[in-house]
RNA sequence: AGUCCGAUGGUGUAAAGGUAGCACAACUGAUUUUGGUUCAGUUAGCCCAGGUUCGAAUCCUGGUCGGACUACCA
């Protein structure tokens, strides 16, 4: 019984286009402009077009839109590669708008030709100036009424470079009344001298994105090119060209871009957080890009999922990030082995233990997950234990270490808490306990119960690593939305660096990009600056935690 | 002010004239050698006003509220 799930407004369209024969398969686009890195909204876009071409049984191809030599760059294509490959897509065609440079210059002549475009040699202020505002109509250049012939001869002169950056544009002649802004004689071509990434110096002058993404579009044929809300106003303008030039007739259809909570998803914003180091980098694992969530330990798959379950509509929202938590957790729990360690730790004896014994104990690897087999931990007399799970003063459902209460430690021995000692500063310093020799997991015939597990790692074994913890990158939920700069609602505790965590032999083999469950303590994985001789981890994302709830009470 | 878009629990998203549902979050409880997982349950929603209809979240009209647009950026 698998209950259909019910259609997004693209998926409708779609399914209707394909029904009344208007197009036999479909063709989507992801249409980034490598000037940046790939954020977690981006996900949702790459996901949207992907998975509707995989869907219907179509194409979706990568096209970079580089049509401003000022801010692209090769390095900013080949990392939106990397990235799509790792969220798990793979693009049908790789395309580059700057390969399609000719073809627009051509249609950009046609225009001329059928008398529906023209050069103007006004200045960017003049032009501004005429364009008129929200409740007034704008007033026609001077040079509006130009022969073809002069706009021809023009044109051309602009292509062979005759002319200084923005002594001349080209424009599509229109109306300067038009109610839509974007229709009052929008510049298609600008001079730029400047080299390309990837056409070099052979071009001075350079399309708008309005002249060239639409017809982009439709020299790939593409059927439903998706995009976000603020291209709305554009669309008259795609459609106008489209028909004025007789092209394929691609659609624009657009949704509305994801925002989540305590974070910023502008490029300029983020943008701004590199350049002004609040971040490491682009990949910190504080950002919303692609490569930090990498870095921080997302999976693939729980970025997958959470765009898929957010879905997409028309309206204005903001995504809880706890929505994103969970779907990380949710991916985690099936595939992250277990592990242990001690986060905040404080020594541990075990009065009655033998001190020159070890013993090699075997712990499930995953308890969901039985073909992840089991590993070995040692254990000994001295062990190491979160600090948190001792106190002198226990509550009543404290179900862990106080003088006189007893806890499991993981996959080993009941031990009972007998004493402890604190230095002058008050801090406990040691504690002592005692073990119920016929406890031992998986052989217990003590008969005894306890209610709490806690975990621990064996001071001679122990392995010390360095642990970043990381929590949200703004204090408010919108920071776009508040007073002042968005700069000002920084969470200052955004990232604490533990330098003295003992983890379990096991983990010090672990590779770069490797996660873990830390027991108790949430998902881990090995950063990129890790060494094998000074291993780095990052929390993903902590467990969720019902005694913290309890204590906020 | 002009044009365009949108409005369903705290959040995101369904219901195409016929029982307002799902997920997250929150809260109870059960299970548990992770206070994790899992399981059971609870709280909570159709922007407003008219109209059409036996019946409206859905169709119509008028409001209200929110958003986008005045770069030689995309």
């Amino acid at each position: 019984m698998s209950e259909e799930r019910s259609l997004n407004f693209l998926e409708e369209i779609i399914e209707t286009d394909l029904k009344e024969g208007k197009y036999k398969n479909i063709h989507t686009r992801f249409p980034p402009e490598p000037n940046g890195y790939l954020h977690i909204g981006h996900a949702s876009s790459i996901h949207l077009n992907f998975s509707l071409a995989k869907k219907y049984n179509g194409k979706c191809n990568l096209r970079f839109d580089d049509t401003n030599p000022s801010t692209e760059e090769t390095e900013y294509v080949e990392n939106i590669k990397n990235d799509i490959k790792w969220l798990g897509y793979s693009w049908d065609n790789e395309f580059f708008t700057s390969d399609y440079f000719e073809t627009l210059y051509g249609y950009a002549q046609k225009l001329i030709d059928k008398g529906l475009a023209y050069v103007d040699d006004s200045t960017a202020e003049q032009i501004a100036s005429m364009k008129g505002n929200l409740n007034e109509p704008g007033i026609n250049s001077p040079f509006r009424n130009r022969s073809v012939e002069e706009n021809r001869t023009l044109f051309e002169a602009m292509r062979e470079g005759k002319f200084g950056d923005g002594e001349k544009v080209l424009r599509a002649k229109i109306d300067m009344a038009h109610p839509n802004l974007l229709m009052r004689d929008p510049i298609i071509y600008r001079i730029k001298h400047e080299h390309h990434h990837r056409s070099g110096d052979r071009w001075c002058i350079y399309p708008m994105y309005d002249f060239a993404h639409g017809q982009s579009d439709s020299i790939e044929h593409i059927t439903h090119s998706i995009c976000t809300l603020e291209f709305i106003h554009h669309r008259p303008l795609y459609n106008w060209f489209i028909e004025q030039l007789e092209i394929f007739p691609s659609h624009q259809y657009e949704f509305a871009r994801r925002n989540l909570t305590y974070t910023v998803m502008s490029k300029r914003k983020l943008l701004q957080l590199v350049n002004e180091k609040h971040v490491t980098g682009w990949d910190d694992p504080r950002m919303p890009t692609i490569s930090g969530m990498r870095r921080r330990g997302y999976s693939a798959a729980s970025i997958r999922n959470f765009c898929e379950t957010v879905g997409i509509a028309k309206r204005e929202n903001i995504v809880d990030l706890s929505l994103l938590e969970f779907c990380v957790r949710e991916d985690l729990n099936k595939h992250a082995i277990r592990a242990m360690a001690v986060l905040d730790p404080v020594k541990l004896v075990i009065t009655n233990y033998p001190s020159d014994l070890s013993e090699e104990l075997e712990l499930e690897n995953n308890p969901e997950d039985e073909s992840a087999g089991k590993r070995t931990v040692l254990f000994s007399k001295e062990l190491w234990i979160e600090r948190e799970d001792f106190m002198e003063n226990p509550p009543k459902k404290f179900f862990r270490l106080g003088v006189g209460l007893m806890v499991r430690l993981k996959g080993a021995y009941i031990v009972r808490c007998d004493d402890f000692q604190k230095d002058e500063t008050g801090k406990v310093v040691s504690i002592q306990c005692t073990y119920i020799p016929e406890s031992r997991s998986g052989s217990d015939t003590s008969g005894i119960h306890v209610k709490g597990t806690i975990h621990w790692v064996s001071v001679k074994h122990a392995q010390c690593a360095e642990v970043r913890l990381y929590d949200r990158l703004f204090k408010t939920d919108n920071p776009s939305n508040e007073e002042g700069d968005f700069k000002e609602y920084l969470n200052p505790n955004s990232l604490s660096v533990l330098q003295q965590v003992w983890i379990e032999p096991e983990l010090a083999k672990a590779k770069v990009g490797q996660y873990f469950q830390f027991l108790r303590k949430g998902y881990f994985c090995v950063d990129i600056e890790s060494t094998p001789e000074r291993m780095i981890f990052n929390r993903t994302v902590t467990l969720k935690d019902a005694w913290a709830k309890e204590l906020k009470k």
